[in-house]
DNA sequence: GTCCGTGTTGAATACGGATGCAAATCCCGT
DNA sequence: ACGGGATTTGCATCCGTATTCAACACGGAC
């Protein structure tokens, strides 16, 4: 059923059809109302993709993402299709591996005419394959920095995040401290061990040993926890760039090195995914502004101005979760709730 | 750049770019291969909008989910999305949640008129606001039954996997068995009790108790763990509707209850998600056969016909997988592997 | 009654590519 | 050089909706 159809079928123009659904038009209630009715009745839905060709305007929004294995991100991804359909755009999933040729899978973001592109693959995508995707649309990156300051960036403060993970580890007296990468390539990568090392510097304590992971995942956190020990040095505390990497590190420390946490060894992660309140883990984490993120990347992707120069990097602030992989039980600012929580600016 | 621009610029007709475009239309060699090298030239790519309207194809598959909390379904989202984009079709995501009007949410279904919809969520949808939602074009449930046997499923062999977890037990010399559903209204729900219990009759062991978590989810299983045992119960083994709700109910067991896995009781789950090998949890499980699923899924979306009476209803083996939450460290037929694995028609 | 402004309506056309059909070209045998 | 079949090309039209523009209706002011 076309809009043509309907038209004809009570007598009215397309025009008039057409108007009837679009919000603002030049149309009296009346006949609105009668079309609307008779619609409903009939069956008759307009067509969005005649739609999309005559105003240039999908509502469709392109999500490229490339870690789906990471825990935090299905929980991203739900809460961000959820707010896109809470504002009447769709969400294309397009889901990058590393190996094939990354500029052909992006092809598709360009002849779907997608309105605009939230970038969550924190690693795999160069800058350049980016910037030739998203060229002339509105476009997020989410959780991922870019030295071009053209392209708007929704982000966790890092900084303060990893700071305060330093300073929670002098508070508790841990003065030999270990840190775990996941991907030393990815600017957010260099940017939280960076900041790291600068705070546990500020504060006079030493980064006895580094490994890194590669990758973001329980295995690689495993290994490199192993990797770290291996390396002679014996931290009293251990630093994961997330906490997916903190959950394996965590099981390897207990289950191969034999170490208790938090007594012989503090642990703390970044992003506090589900797992990381689990009673097998209670990982103290500094969490991610989840809601903030989404919001902000929805009202961006869909209001922020178009032309150059006026994008923005938002830094959201996020939370310490303070847990027993750093305070033990009972030892600690910790009593009847097993969670602390200190919002960071 | 339009198909009618570049036809300008080389003088050719705006058809002859549509056909150099279109795989086996009537092209020569030559003309085909002169106009997409102009085209990677100057940059011009075929409008897909465009080509949507004219073919009526969109190659966009709808991907209706509702859970994505359940591990299990990242993973599976991942795979399928990639199937997908490996022949030529885009995943729009179509996140249900419970609260909202269901039919309103899909109502984007029809407006975008998807080539076809993958079904993934196991809860929420009615199976009518379901059929009006896909109504005339291909679909495909995916673990999910549906009692209209015209619509196209994929699934485990839900009966083959509970049976194979109830003759684990048996063969470990349990018998007094509990259950721990999830959602008790979905018909998958239910098949998985009924068949469980059936085999346990079979095998002359008891249910001695169960719980129904109401949802799965971690939480969920903790709690129906601990209900389980309030019924004054004391089952040596528990089957658990899926792995998340085990994971949960695991560690109720040990840390609430005190328990001791598998000594005490064994515990068992249902998909393999990737924590269940975490060496915490170690736990048996019967695992979806997730590539399959997809490779079926795809197929099926893409060339499945379209006429009625020919919908299928794919059951695909799982394979159980044993591991030390049922046959603990050194007892049972685990060795040097701690995992073993079983292949079930 | 006339005039003008405001608010509605319909006819016509644009959006960019696909395709049926007719015209043009090619290739080959004679 | 010519005819005939096969292949290639271009023209015109269509897909279904949005939007411009002109036409029209209505109401109030003079």
């Amino acid at each position: 059923m076309t809009s043509r159809q309907l038209a004809a079928l009570i007598g009215v123009s397309q025009s008039a059809v057409s108007r009837a659904f679009t919000p603002g038009s030049s149309i009296s209630p009346a006949m609105r109302e009668r079309i609307l009715a008779s619609a409903r009745e009939l069956g008759y839905q307009p067509n969005a993709i005649a739609s999309m060709l005559s105003t240039n305007r999908t509502n469709i929004i392109g999500i490229v993402l490339s870690d789906m294995r990471n825990p935090f991100y299905p929980g991203l991804i739900e809460r961000l299709t959820q707010g896109l359909q809470r504002v009447g755009r769709q969400s294309l999933l397009f889901n990058v591996t590393p190996g094939a040729n990354i500029e052909e899978q992006l092809q598709a973001i360009r002849q779907y005419n997608v309105d605009g592109v939230i970038v969550v693959a924190a690693t795999i995508l160069s800058e350049k394959a980016l910037s030739w995707a998203i060229e002339g649309r509105r476009s997020v990156l989410v959780n991922r920095l870019s030295l071009d300051r053209n392209i708007t960036t929704v982000c966790v403060d890092n900084a303060a995040g990893v700071s305060a993970i330093a300073d929670h580890f002098h508070a508790l007296g841990r003065r030999k401290v270990g840190y775990v990468a996941g991907m030393t390539k990815t600017l957010i990568g260099r940017e939280r061990r960076m900041a790291f090392v600068t705070r546990l510097a500020e504060l006079g304590m030493t980064l006895v040993g580094s490994a890194a992971a590669g990758e973001y995942s329980y295995a690689g956190g495993h290994r490199a926890a192993q990797e770290l020990l291996a390396e002679g040095s014996r931290p009293d505390a251990i630093f994961f760039a997330n906490d997916i990497l903190a959950l394996g590190g965590m099981d390897a420390l207990r289950d191969v090195a034999g170490l208790c946490v938090p007594d012989d060894v503090a642990i703390a992660g970044f992003d506090d995914i589900a797992m990381s309140a689990w009673p097998h883990y209670e990982l103290t984490t500094f969490a991610q502004p989840v809601s903030d993120i989404v919001e902000r990347s929805v009202e961006l992707i869909c209001n922020a101005p178009l032309g150059d120069g006026d994008a923005r990097q938002e830094i959201l602030s996020g939370r310490l979760i303070v847990r027993r992989s750093t305070v033990g039980a009972g030892g600690g600012p910790v009593d009847g709730d097993p969670r602390q929580s200190v919002k960071v600016a």
